[in-house]
DNA sequence: CAATATCGAGAACACTGTTCGCACATCAGT
DNA sequence: ACTGATGTGCGAACAGTGTTCTCGATATTG
């Protein structure tokens, strides 16, 4: 219908554009916690009372930026993981996690802002994070369908057993991935983002240089549990 | 030399208990990024402005806080631990991870405010976080010293080899420790963080059930990491 | 052109952290 | 016991925040 926009409608939409980009400016400076509406307001040289007209308050700018940043996020990742051979499902791990650990590093307040303590009193509203937000989980899902070879089932004492990780499938939305896939999965997920928090958030100490040597390391724990020992596939 | 305080000195410290007991509750109510120093003024019938007397500004309060969660929970899971045989190594390192997912649980704003993203413009003094903010992994440390059975090095691909992991343990202040095992324990570690931060700042979906199967799951990898599987102490 | 919807700005309100000056209570020394 | 010094609480004030409302200007529509 509208082919052509309207000054307005124009207007419109490249004043919410330069609101987005200002609150990104914002956020890469002062983190979310620090983020205020009348600094945006003075970044786009227009009064904190017309910002009102794009967004509904401070809450729905959070809730832009979430959304942003996890497009950008799974972006990243996607491309980089575009780039390995199908074939190569262990390089694909691996190209996930380590770009999802470089986005992470180059923009750490927006990795704080999605994997970090929740803003209080603000709760993200799932229907729109989670398109965006799933991005890079639905990732290592594929790459666990596309496995053929049935999972290795690492010989863990104390680990739950086959049973209660199929309950696990059940309970998320991935019914049709066996319950062993699924769960060395989501450990190889809650690892990494254990690793690259504690990296990010400064929780091991001194040993600055040595954080690649440890995420390389979890980046070999999560390959491990999601296909196991190569001599295992010869066998 | 001061057998007896005066009561301008107990008064002093009547008050600074007072103030971090308030401060405490209205962490514990509205999170570290909403804890308002008025706030806590009026939870004690002060005026805001003499809190000031006690505290040089609101990151003293946050440091003050930080330390006492630390203390809390290093308290708790040792108490925890220190019930667990001696001899019961794997029992000891899963007292240690279900106690520290527990009193997560239990205080989720106290371990936001340690684990989570740090809050902006403020950065913990370490002389101060630093004693009590490593007891907990000094526990396992500890953990790590007493085993006297070598480590199981673990045939994991692409895991980093001995010497990269003893460097890493020579830049980290536990040099008598061998490599494979600080790597492990570090695995262990940033596993744990990784689930419990998932788990509490949910990142991982619906299924809050199954929630527990995937943390057993977390402390069943941790153990293996640790020590190995059974049979091979047998062997 | 007239009616209407949208927009930007400014003032205002209720908050926040923090500083300052002023009364008052307690202390130490003679 | 009196005095000077020190610690303590308070009210006012300043700069900053998110948000609401009104009001005049402008663009769209009939």
């Amino acid at each position: 219908m509208t082919s052509t926009m309207g000054t307005r409608e124009r207007r419109r939409s490249e004043v919410t554009a330069a609101l987005l980009a200002a609150a990104k400016r914002e956020l890469a400076r002062t983190g979310a916690a620090g983020l205020s509406v009348r600094a945006v307001a003075r970044d786009m040289d227009m009064a904190p009372s017309a910002l009102f007209r794009y967004i509904s308050g401070r809450d729905e700018l959070l809730t832009l930026l979430i959304v942003d940043a996890y497009s950008r996020l799974g972006e990243h990742v996607e491309a980089v993981e575009r780039a390995v051979p199908r074939s190569d499902l262990r390089g694909r791990w691996r190209a996930i996690a380590t770009s999802f650990r470089g986005w992470a590093v180059a923009n750490p307040h927006e990795y704080a802002l999605l994997y970090g303590s929740p803003v209080p009193e603000y709760k993200a509203p799932a229907e729109r994070t989670n398109p965006s937000g799933t991005r890079v989980t639905n990732l290592l899902a594929a790459l666990g369908m596309e496995d053929a070879t049935p999972p290795p089932r690492p010989s863990i004492p104390h680990m739950p057993d086959a049973a209660e990780l199929r309950a696990l499938a059940v309970a998320a939305d991935v019914p049709t991935m066996d319950g062993d896939r699924l769960a060395a999965g989501l450990l190889a997920w809650t690892a990494l983002v254990g690793a690259v928090s504690s990296e990010l958030f400064e929780q091991l100490g001194e040993p600055v240089a040595r954080l690649d040597t440890l995420f390389d390391a979890t980046v070999a724990l999560g390959e491990w549990l999601l296909f196991g020992s190569p001599r295992d596939e010869s066998a």
